[in-house]
This record gives structure tokens, C-alpha cells and sequence, in this order.
DNA sequence: GCTTTTCTGAGGTACGTACCTCAGAAATGT
DNA sequence: ACATTTCTGAGGTACGTACCTCAGAAAAGC
């Protein structure tokens, strides 16, 4: 059985071609009952518009932006050299993607850049910026404009229809939680954690997920209260140390930020023998190369490459007015150790 | 700055459109010099060809079969599921797949049944079944008759450009080895090993990943010889409930096929309190129900899902003389847990 | 009934590529 | 220099869809 055209629709559904095309691309001028005898047909003989023929036609391409932020972290590189990567695969479904570098601390800035957007230019945006209001607002109002918009790793909270690309971040934290209780000693011991800040939602979520773990199955732990990084060498350097000291039966440490360098080097100087349990996030050269030496125990992932393609697979079935498979967009959280990696 | 396309190409080239397409199709009657003129002018200004006008012109679809076995198996319904599903997605690109099954033990069949695939019909052939001299022949004969074929899941040594799709057992194995070590008891004990056959090529290749690790990092365990259930259940419930009787210390069980309903039911019945460190392969509502229920300590999975798209993908590229996204194609080695399912 | 408006059909061109034919140019053989 | 072969160009049609125009049919208003 052959696919069905415009011309069999037309025949089946007894009208013309050109009340087909009104009726496929929502024109007006066409009767109620019209409409409705061209839908059944549709139904009946299982047309399905073929979308190459008709971007063709329309001489339509699809131009995608990622609103990164603009630090140097390791997770980033490998989220910007991916996107490079999907613009080969994709330029044969003439899509391509651009990346957009922006301050992720000014939802001003974010918000105006989105306003600025021409929907003749681009026609979705995947943003990666911290939940706020003012980025809440210009998002919708992309939408309203015709520019399709998914919330890329980082964010605003998915209410509704709204569409997330990232890990389940709880479940995350959950999953360190239950590889630090398995991994460290099996006597009392305490957990250090360690973020960049506490103030995003994800690292909340993550610390969230992860207590509950310990708190439900390893009473023998004790989680300590966050150190948060700032980014910034000298003062991960004093914290990680005073940690250290303050508590010499630290048994395990759970590094929740994407960029786990700072964190590790500060504790590779603090405890040479007998290291606690290390969990971190993200595949980055440097923690690849941590869990081959053994010092890390094991990686909480996300596959940039996954992450990317899948976002851009949602913009392009949004643009369509199509469905996507959702099993092939949920992203995995994996769990990376040498063996596997 | 717009894609090129063959008008540009021929103006660049300084040739007709007809000589452009006698080029691009490798039709013959074009001289040596001309060929090159053109070819440079490709690479000059970037042009590639618009594959979805090419196969609309051509009037051309791609049809691919996965050979799978015709067992009851849970992990073999969630494949066939995801070819549906890959299906719908697909179909967007002129796409379908369809199964065909075989008898995986029987490898004339399969060579007969490889030997009397039309090329007009079929563009290529994902292949699960074990390794044997004749398929080797037929896929080989295959790939000449211009039908492309790729080892799926299961079996062929892949030697040069040969194309596997399917996780690295070795590595498959050595993971469930660094997980039992870890999640076991941190006392001398016995590892069971439980197979449904011993003579696949995967089944070697994980247990020697899995004595690999034991062997290096746990010295404590001692890894008993592995258990074939021949997926027959009396003889699974005797030779388990045999073992556990015979060794009162096992602390670990590793399940290295695919099915492992069988075993797992046995171990049930054999030891309700203390139970042992539990690892077994692949998610189905079974596994899943074991993980949920603690009955299983982790699962080592590759997604079906991934696995069926990844095979269509390839199958598609190596019809149209395309490279692949090496990163996309890589099938992980997942590790399941309660928390990250 | 008539006019006016709304709907529908017929036909065209275009998108970028494939594939066909045929005439004529260029290279080759003698 | 000629015949012969090999190469090239020009032009066409087609794929399935979009989008345009215009004539005429059907429905609505009076």
C-alpha cells in the first residue's frame, strides 16, 4: 500500500485539490461541512502530509537558538561542541541550531534578547537561564509571537504544556544518595556536599533528593550542610579544608554542581589516604579522567549530545504541530563508573 | 548566505545541470577533468545535496527488517515495541521497519531466508542472531546484492567496517562485576552466575568482564562456575536451589542474560532473609518490578529504544553513502537503579 | 427573482532533485 | 580530413506539496 498524496485525500474526500490545500493549511473560505468531509477522509485513508515535499515547497528551514550562558565550564564546551556536531546531522532535515552566549544572572538582558527576536529568523529558542519571572513572561510571549521555546537543563519550573529538557533533578540527587550509602563505609560517618550556590532550583532539588535517601535508608550518615563554591578557587580551597578538619570522619562526598573541578581539587589536597566515597556530576574530561584514577567513585550524567538533539527535535515537532515520542526524549539520568564509561 | 543547490553548483562548475547530475549519481559518459572540475566546485561552495527533494524526485522509501528470534521473551517485546514506535516517527522521512522473525539456532534458515530478500524490496537488515559461518557468508553476499545489513544485539564478530549495534559485553560484564563488589558483603563470599546458555559469544564476553574485576579488586569473592538455565524453569529452580544448599555463603548473584525471570523466581524461593547482592540485565516490567521492590540491586540495560533507532539510522546512512554521528550511535551500558528509573 | 457574498474547482508555477531524450560539440581513431 | 566515438548541453517531465489566480457554482440576502 502505497502513502496516500493530497491528490487521493482530494479524490476520497470528493472535493478539489485546492480545497484540500485550504483545508491542510487552515485557509480560510471553506465551509464547516467541507472541512469536515476532507478531516474524515484524512482519517479514513490515513493521509499524512509529507513534510519534505512540503518544506520544499514552502522553501522553508528551520533555524533553532541555544541561550547559553557564558562561563568556560567543561559541561558547557561539551554542550556547544555537540550542538556543532547535530548541525551536520540535521542540516539534511535543513535545520541547524546557533548558540547565543548570555549573562545568565540578568533576566533582564535574557528577557530583552528574547523580545528582540525575529520569528521570520528563528523559529525556536532552547533557553538555559535560571527560573525568573522576567524570563517567564518573554517566554510566553515567544510563543505568542510564533517562536517556539523549551526550557533547556536549567530552570523555570514546567507547568502544564511547558516543555523541559533535563534530568529529573530530584531523582538525581536521589540516585547520588543511594551510590553514597552503598559506596562509603558502613559505619557512622558524615557526608560532605558541595554545590556552586544553593540558590538555583536544581541544586535545591538535588540536595532534596538526595537527603531523602540518606535520611530513609542510612541513618548511620550525616549529611552536612551545603558548602556552596561561588566559583571560586581560593574560597573552595578554605571551605573543602576546614570541612576536612572540622570533621575527620567525612565517609563520603557528593559534588552537586555541573563543574566539579574546583570541588575535587580541593579535596585530592585534603585527604590523600584513605579517600571517602566521591560522587559527582556530568562527563567532562576532567571527571572522566577522575573516575579512571579512582577518585571519583561514580558519575551522575546527562548526555549533552542527547540533551541537545532531543531539544531540537522538540522545537522542530512544535514548529510541525506534532507529537513527539516521549520515550525518546525523556532523558536518562546515568550512572557512570569505570567499567562503563 | 542560502544552500547551494544543483543550479548553483553547475553555474560554479562552469557545466550544464545535466553533467552536474551525471556527477552526483555517477552516471557515466562525463571525462575524468570534468568530473574533478565539479567535484572541487562542491567542495568551493559547500554544496550538499538536498537528500529529502532528492528522494521525492526519486520516488524512494526506505524499508528495513529486523531479524529477531520468535521467542516470548520480555526484552524482545519491548524491541518489537519500539520498532512500532520508531515507526510513527519515521514514517516523516519515508522510514518503515518491520520484523521478521527467525529461528535464532537454526543459521541455514536465516542464510536461506537472507538469500531470497528482494533489494527492491528490502534496504537493509538489522540481524539478531548468534554468530555462525553461514550468516557470515549471507550478510556478506547481502551487502554485494546492495542491501545493507548491521549485527544487532546479538552475535557476529564485527571486523573492519563491519557495523555492530549493541552495547560492549566485555565491558557490560566487568560493570556487573564493580557493582556486585561493591554492593556485596565486605567479607569472603560466593558470586553465583546465571546464564541461559554459555555458548553465545555475549555470555562469555560479560562473565569474562565480570571474573576480570572480581578477580582484580575483590579478592574476597570467589566467583562460582556459571549456572545454564537453558530457559527451562524446573531445571532453574533445581540447579539454584542446588547451588544455594551447596554454597550457604553466596552474597552475590549476577544474571547475565536477557531473561531473567526464570532465575530470579528461584532465587525467591531460596533464600527470603539476608539476601544477596542481585544484579541482572536489561529492563522489563519484571526487572522493574525487582528493582522497585529491592528483590533486585541494579539492572545493566541498553535502551531498546535507542537500539532500534540507532540500527535505523545506520541502515539509512549506509543507503545513502552517508557518514553516522559516531557519539549518537554509541549504545551505553545503563545502570538502573530505584532512584534513576 | 435577482444581486451579492461566500465557497469551490481548475489550472498554473514553484521548490530541488532525478532521470530521460536528443542534438550537437569535442575528442579520438584512421 | 574524415568518420567514429565519447562527451556535454538544453530541454523536458516528474515527485508531493504550497500558494496563487480566476472563473464559476452555491448559498445568502433582499
Amino acid at each position: 500500500m502505497i502513502r496516500p498524496t493530497t491528490r487521493d485525500l482530494a479524490k476520497a474526500a470528493g472535493v478539489s485539490l485546492a480545497t484540500v490545500d485550504r483545508v491542510l493549511n487552515d485557509r480560510s473560505g471553506v465551509r464547516d461541512d467541507t472541512v469536515k468531509r476532507v478531516t474524515e477522509a484524512i482519517e479514513k485513508i490515513g493521509f499524512a502530509r509529507n513534510i519534505s515535499a512540503a518544506n520544499l515547497a514552502r522553501r522553508k528551514s528551520y533555524r533553532f537558538l541555544f541561550l547559553l550562558p557564558r562561563t568556560g565550564d567543561q559541561f558547557l564546551d561539551q554542550l556547544i561542541g555537540r550542538i556543532a556536531e547535530a548541525n551536520l546531522g540535521f542540516a539534511a532535515e535543513m535545520m541547524r541550531a546557533e548558540v547565543a552566549h548570555i549573562h545568565e544572572s540578568d533576566p533582564h538582558q535574557i528577557a530583552n534578547f528574547l523580545a528582540a527576536l525575529d520569528p521570520d529568523q528563528v523559529d525556536g529558542v532552547a533557553i538555559m537561564a535560571p527560573e525568573s519571572p522576567q524570563v517567564r513572561d518573554a517566554k510566553s510571549r515567544l510563543t505568542e509571537r510564533g517562536i517556539e521555546a523549551v526550557a533547556f537543563l536549567s530552570g523555570q519550573i514546567t507547568t502544564g504544556s511547558e516543555v523541559f529538557v533535563g534530568i529529573d533533578n530530584h531523582a538525581a540527587g536521589a540516585t547520588a544518595g543511594r551510590l553514597i550509602g552503598r559506596f562509603a563505609e558502613r559505619q557512622p560517618g558524615k557526608i560532605l556536599v558541595i554545590a556552586e550556590t544553593m540558590r538555583a532550583r536544581d541544586s535545591l532539588e538535588r540536595r532534596l533528593g538526595f537527603d531523602e535517601v540518606i535520611g530513609a535508608d542510612y541513618p548511620h550518615l550525616t549529611v552536612l550542610p551545603s558548602l556552596e563554591t561561588h566559583g571560586d578557587p581560593d574560597r573552595t580551597e578554605r571551605i573543602v579544608t576546614a570541612s576536612f578538619r572540622n570533621h575527620p570522619d567525612i565517609t563520603g562526598v557528593y559534588v552537586l554542581g555541573s563543574e566539579a573541578r574546583l570541588p575535587l581539587q580541593a579535596i585530592t589536597c585534603n585527604r590523600d589516604a584513605d579517600p571517602p566515597a566521591i560522587i559527582a556530576h556530568e562527563r567532562t574530561p576532567f571527571t572522566e579522567t577522575g573516575l579512571m584514577t579512582r577518585q571519583i567513585d561514580a558519575l551522575i550524567t546527562q548526555d549533552p549530545g542527547h540533551l541537545v538533539r532531543s531539544a531540537i527535535r522538540i522545537l522542530r515537532a512544535r514548529c510541525d504541530r506534532r507529537e513527539v515520542l516521549a520515550s525518546q526524549e525523556k532523558i536518562r539520568i546515568e550512572i557512570l563508573i569505570r567499567e562503563n564509561l
